[in-house]
DNA sequence: TAGATTGTTAATCGATTAACAATC
DNA sequence: TAGATTGTTAATCGATTAACAATC
């Protein structure tokens, strides 16, 4: 990476890409960043803003071509390379990140489900069956792993993702209600539920 | 509410609630914004920032008191009052949610299940029968909904979260990956999971 | 009382918006 | 060429941090 990109920069990429997605699927060849303010409802100022952190992906007196500001943003986004992905923690979340539709059409492979629990171990989850832990070193040993998914209760999920760096793992998203102290060179990403659903109840109340 | 909380403060709440709450377990009975800013990994100007949108809860050359703080952050949340929740896509996403071990704990009920596909109407999840969604005007009427949990995909979500809405609907937590364009007076918290791991995958690209 | 720590005001920093020269 | 729209610089706005008087 060049220069240091904001995480308010980083946060809107996806949904910039999101919206790409649908203008190629409509078959909209070219769009300003003004007509795309006014679909996103943020300024366009900010549109253009932010795209030059990458370089200059638009054209004076003509806008953005849609399908290559889509691919740029999803080579940013680093999803013109496949992502192999293991999810530890085989229970009602696991199951649902392993089945997740739009996985393989973002570059994301499920490579491996692993349990500590041995109720879990051996179930098949969306073709796939269950690990267990121990396993799970020589696994890395023989396959690249990019990314662990985390779904494990929170009293495990410290040791467990202390495993996982020692193992070599780089990049944690972490589904567990607690958060993960991790060295320099490993990049975790929080998807805490509950904290969504308080501040709905806050937003409500 | 009184004066206007920044999304900022907003976000971080739930933060100082999680570790609040681990405090109150052991068993501590004071914390100064320093030592909290310390486990937390933010500056303690922050902390009392934060908190001082919401009153004075701290003594001077005390600091605050754990149990007293927790309760005060939880009542800030909403987390007083129980919220009754449904749940729209009796999916996987649908079925870990409704499965999520800490709803009751937060002060949250799963008081219905619905879906739109006739395959999964009638099957049980978490001890709950799945209904259709023509079931529920009627139900609506009968029961108080205070959070609609909508777990489909983006195909249905739009027009699914506006019959939710005409139901008199005010909070809607939104898991399709796609942006609901709701009135003022209706709240929308949006989980992204593909932002999410979109975004793991820029900072390890 | 002396020490500690808050709540709040002021200073700094960063992010968003506005403006416009460059240019397709 | 004239009109449109970018990329970028400057201005504004908001959020974070620092400092400190108030006070337990």
């Amino acid at each position: 990476m060049d220069k240091e990109i904001s995480p308010a920069v980083i946060k809107r990429m996806p949904r910039y890409y999101r919206y790409l997605e649908d203008l190629v699927a409509a078959k909209v060849e070219r769009i300003s960043s003004n007509e795309l303010s006014e679909q996103m409802h943020v300024t366009a100022s900010q549109i253009r803003q932010d795209l030059s952190n990458f370089g200059g992906f638009g054209q004076q007196g003509y806008g953005y071509n849609v399908k290559n500001l889509h691919d740029e943003i999803g080579r940013i986004l680093g999803l013109d390379e496949m992502h192999n992905v293991i999810i530890i923690g085989a229970g009602n979340m696991g199951t649902a990140i392993a089945n997740y539709v739009r996985f393989e059409d973002l570059s994301f492979k499920v490579t491996g489900i692993f349990d500590v629990a041995s109720d879990k171990i051996g179930r098949t989850i969306c073709g796939r069956e269950v690990q267990s832990m121990d396993e799970l070193p020589a696994f890395t040993e023989e396959n690249h792993v990019d990314i662990a998914a985390l779904t494990l209760p929170r009293d495990n999920a410290v040791a467990v993702a202390d495993e996982l760096i020692s193992l070599g793992i780089k990049a944690i998203w972490n589904f567990a209600h607690v958060d993960l102290n991790v060295p320099e060179d490993v990049v975790v990403q929080n998807v805490h539920l509950s904290d969504s659903l308080m501040q709905l109840s806050f937003k409500i109340s």
